[in-house]
DNA sequence: GGGAGTGGTATCAAAAAGAAACCACGTATC
DNA sequence: GATACGTGGTTTCTTTTTGATACCACTCCC
């Protein structure tokens, strides 16, 4: 009864589809839903930010989390990490061309969220108010 | 030692801004932030979707976190659950007004990750070669 | 020499995600 | 008439991820 399995061996060349499990879209996806992700990029929008500024300004983020987010976005090429050797090391993260394709769709979402907020709060009260 | 607690009883009243931990944005921005939101909200864009439909389309989410993240959806009134009271019981899901004003953002990003996944791949290569 | 600021990493507990089983119901299959 | 399947979930358990905290080397300030 496992003779049903499907290898899904289709080479899937040319369709790059978020919806399929084994294509790679999905690992970007990963990365960019992610609200830590989404607000690092936003904060980046227009400025050159250092790392303990970021942690600053993100409220909330912790350490670990941050630097882990800011390495896998530099691995994709969104931001550049550009260090200086001054006396406490200065790290500066910055949008790479790259990044800056995605960060219209960023501050689309962050945006959203703050123009549409109070909607959302009053839907809230009611599907509360409707649970009991 | 402990004297040092504010309260930030601050009413921020007008003040909606994703960056600061306190701000009722930032729950928004939890739920947008998400991989699985943003492919269910992406999948609704056009479709009325059935739950077992929307698990076979969206390949490799689990059924408790697509229920989970369905009824999160539906609290925040961006979509909405219909049940019908046929033989197996049907249960549709579709976008409601405040989802179709989202819309547009979520699939720049979903667009985003499938026109750059090319560019992203040969970034993590010159990433992964120059660390060794 | 005590404290702060630089940009992180290491450690450990708590929270979330994923895999799998289970549920009631009815229908089709064998 | 027992078995398996499809419906839309919930429950349980394991594994992964997150968050909090401490720690690191280094230097400046007083």
């Amino acid at each position: 009864m496992v003779t049903s399995e499907k290898p899904a061996s289709r080479p899937q060349a040319l369709c790059f589809n978020v919806y399929a499990k084994d294509c790679p879209t999905r690992l970007v996806l990963d990365r960019l839903g992610d609200k830590w992700a989404l607000l690092i990029l936003d904060r980046l929008q227009n400025d050159v930010v250092r790392f303990n500024a970021l942690k600053r300004d993100i409220h909330g983020i912790s350490q670990k989390v941050l630097s882990q987010v800011l390495k896998n976005l530099e691995r994709d090429g969104l931001i550049s990490r550009t260090v200086y050797p001054t006396v406490p090391v200065t790290v500066e993260y910055s949008l790479k061309p790259l990044g800056m394709t995605l960060i219209q769709a960023v501050s689309s979402l962050t945006h959203w969220a703050e123009t549409h907020m109070s909607e959302i709060e009053k839907a809230q009260h009611l599907y509360d108010a409707s649970k009991d």
